[in-house]
DNA sequence: TTTAATAGTTTCCTAAAGGAAATTAGTATC
DNA sequence: GATACTAATTTCCTTTAGGAAACTATTAAA
């Protein structure tokens, strides 16, 4: 019987974990990515533009997502003054700085689409 | 009054989001990507090894996540014919190709964390 | 004055994710 | 014969995610 001890994961490889789960938390989920993706190539854009492009989404979603991207620094918010109230929405320079990643997720699912149903 | 008319979404588009879906699917969760990141680093790995070193993760949980990620063709599973049974995961050439976008992750999770707390 | 658009919020519900603990079954050591 | 290691599976439970529908409040057009 071998006993196998465990060295603790370095300083470095825990900060690599912490950085993954950072990263996916922010994420994940159904609608997240899309509005990031949709923000991406539309630039500013209103809630009721964003809930029709991203068809099929609930307010109370979109909503809620919206401001935890807000929090996140990934958004921000602007309410205009007209005349039937406008709130606009657009990334900040750190939320365009997923833009590498998403086009990888992309890229990543295209090519595992091709892996798994042609052989 | 404005009517917005809605360009359908190019055929393009469309595969673009689906390729996000796919990918956030298979890699949403908990553990899933701290399984492959993992395997990229140990190599070939047995089911206590993982367990021991996914600190807190439950057997049942590795073990359904094991399975999606062997019908995905992520991982490969094989029985060993040693005394008690030992059964052996590793990452397939396809699952090897999430080499990139894990470190894009990771960078990126990096640099929000130093976005978010400094400022 | 009814209708519609603006941007949401509230309530209620279902489905999925995930954890804890016990169990299984084969082999091997004490 | 009791204990332990292998790799799970099973059962039960709680938490989280997300959808549907109704509602709020302001403004403006028909």
């Amino acid at each position: 019987m071998k006993i196998q001890l465990q060295e603790p994961l370095s300083k470095e490889c825990i900060q690599q974990l912490r950085a993954i789960k950072d990263t996916m938390e922010l994420l994940s989920g159904k609608w997240k990515i899309q509005i990031i993706g949709t923000l991406l190539r539309g630039g500013t854009m209103r809630f009721m533009e964003l809930k029709r492009t991203l068809n099929g989404i609930a307010p109370k979603k979109l909503s809620n997502d919206l401001q935890e991207l807000e929090l996140n620094k990934l958004i921000t918010r602007t309410v205009k003054d007209t005349k039937p109230i406008t709130v606009e929405y657009s990334l900040t320079k750190h939320g365009k700085t997923l833009d590498n990643l998403i086009v990888e997720i992309i890229d990543w699912g295209l090519n595992h689409r091709k892996e798994i149903i042609q052989k």
